[in-house]
DNA sequence: TTTT
DNA sequence: TTTT
């Protein structure tokens, strides 16, 4: 379809320690449970009330894996832009089943963080240089699927290296 | 939770005619079903690809209900933004089942239309002077629960009765 | 123009102490200055780089504005949403100068702080109801211009009164 | 700074047909100016008034700026998604002047086209696959730098390709 | 002028 | 300068 946008927006805390596996060709799936929460005032008892949101993260990028890895403690909070995406599973007896999930696997995905946690650690991004318009702070842009050579025009632009932190997306990882 | 963003943006295309129901107290609750779709070149056989995600949205609000009413319809492009909610439900057997949609309700919910259609066809808004940011075309934007009474510190924010609701726009502020 | 979007989302900390001017009818208008900033590794030198760009943000609402005047400090980080607006000015010589602003002001925009800064001290809403979808924090949707009819359509959506702005949530809506 | 976001989406219509200049090591940079518009009924004379902001957009990716080259006429519907800059320059009397664009560069810029002009010219992309997440239309997601060695790791992606359609942050384009 |  |  010519002209569509899937796009979501987070703020929120990270509600339990990240869970990491791979997949059978050694790359990294993160996945994170964060909480958003609105308050307001009732109407009626002029008290504060409050609803909180969990949300289902799941990050494909190995760049932003790492990230996750090494920074993301329960309590985190971060900002996440992502993508929708309803997953059909079967339950035990059978029955068609649905997940909803917010995905950040290539393009337009990012995560940042936005507490002071999990810096000073050492450059994140180990012996690669990527690049992020995050800031000096664990962020992660997934810009898709960088190419390492240098000899590309725009692999010069520092960071590059990156090269894998996109997942494709016509790969079948289970999960 | 201090400092919590929950937004969905998505630019799709409606599924099928849109679905009004209405509570017992007669407001109406519309639901849409939105595709958003990505394509991209199938790296080994060189194919294009497309994947279609669907969206469950559900407008609480009334005047952007009206908008669904009256103009959208199958095929319609949509510009949405609103918030993830997810709804725990009971199947038949009674086990637990979970529903993740986009919710338009309150404030920085949005709903314009993409296209020319449904356009042309009188004042929607009826007699209701609301306001719209998305220019003429039947746009609404979802600002919640306004205060009824004019005694309200905010009713007072210049603009109030809704059709002003832009009316600093026009308004010749000093600064 | 039907279908027009114009949002900018901005994460970043303030340069300064905000300012608070008023109309002449008594309204405030905040002004803020918020540093974003980017950094990436320099593909030459392999020596970090950092960009920061600085934003002027102005508050027309008088939710936010208060929010403004009681929280926000030279320093604090701020999730901002608002829409781009470019305005023309005479500089001494008479010279048409343009200045481009982000303007929160009427539906969808937002100010929420994100770092703990300014919490605690008390219901900086004084005696009114503004809501709040930003939880329990110092943060403010800008809904701009409330209907103050409670005859107006929109008013009887229910929530209505600030307070509950987001008055749906908890009622048990069948759907 | 840790944790920063600079994010400006806008949906609007096309004022001109595209300017496309070049860089001295001939890398392309599209300008366009886009309009957006909002329209409300006043509150006092009940008619109905609207307003249009102008903004410029500067595109230096290559893949966005073929796009841009190909498909982008005045009167073009585009979704806009890129970043706040404001450059500094020197106006004939030497005075300091600023002019804020947003930015197509990098991360987390997209570039697709709403309406159906400019679509069904072959593949407008020419031999490379680029990745895209807007869909069959002319879409585009700049993400990053994108080498174009089909040796590197994620130049498998299928799209890949696509090398080079990010400018260098840290390059010094005269504009 | 912020922040890391 | 667009669009409705």
């Amino acid at each position: 379809m010519a002209g569509s946008v899937n796009k979501v927006i987070l703020i929120g805390n990270v509600g339990a320690d990240p869970e990491i596996r791979r997949t059978q060709d050694g790359r990294p799936i993160a996945n994170l449970r964060i909480a958003t929460s609105e308050s307001w005032r009732d109407r009626n008892s002029g008290e504060r009330r409050e609803k909180t949101e969990w949300h289902t993260v799941v990050v494909f990028n190995e760049g932003l894996c790492k990230v996750v890895e090494q920074y993301v403690k329960k309590g985190a909070k971060l900002y996440i832009e992502g993508a929708l995406q309803t997953r059909k599973w079967q339950d035990q007896t059978g029955n068609d089943r649905y997940s909803t999930e917010i995905v950040l696997q290539g393009f337009n995905s990012t995560l940042t963080m936005l507490d002071g946690r999990g810096e000073g650690g050492g450059d994140r991004r180990g012996g690669s240089d990527f690049g992020s318009s995050g800031g000096g702070g664990p962020s992660y842009d997934d810009y898709g699927s960088q190419p390492s050579s240098s000899s590309s025009p725009s692999s010069s632009r520092g960071g590059s290296g990156s090269g894998s932190f996109s997942r494709d997306m016509d790969d079948d990882i289970p999960f």
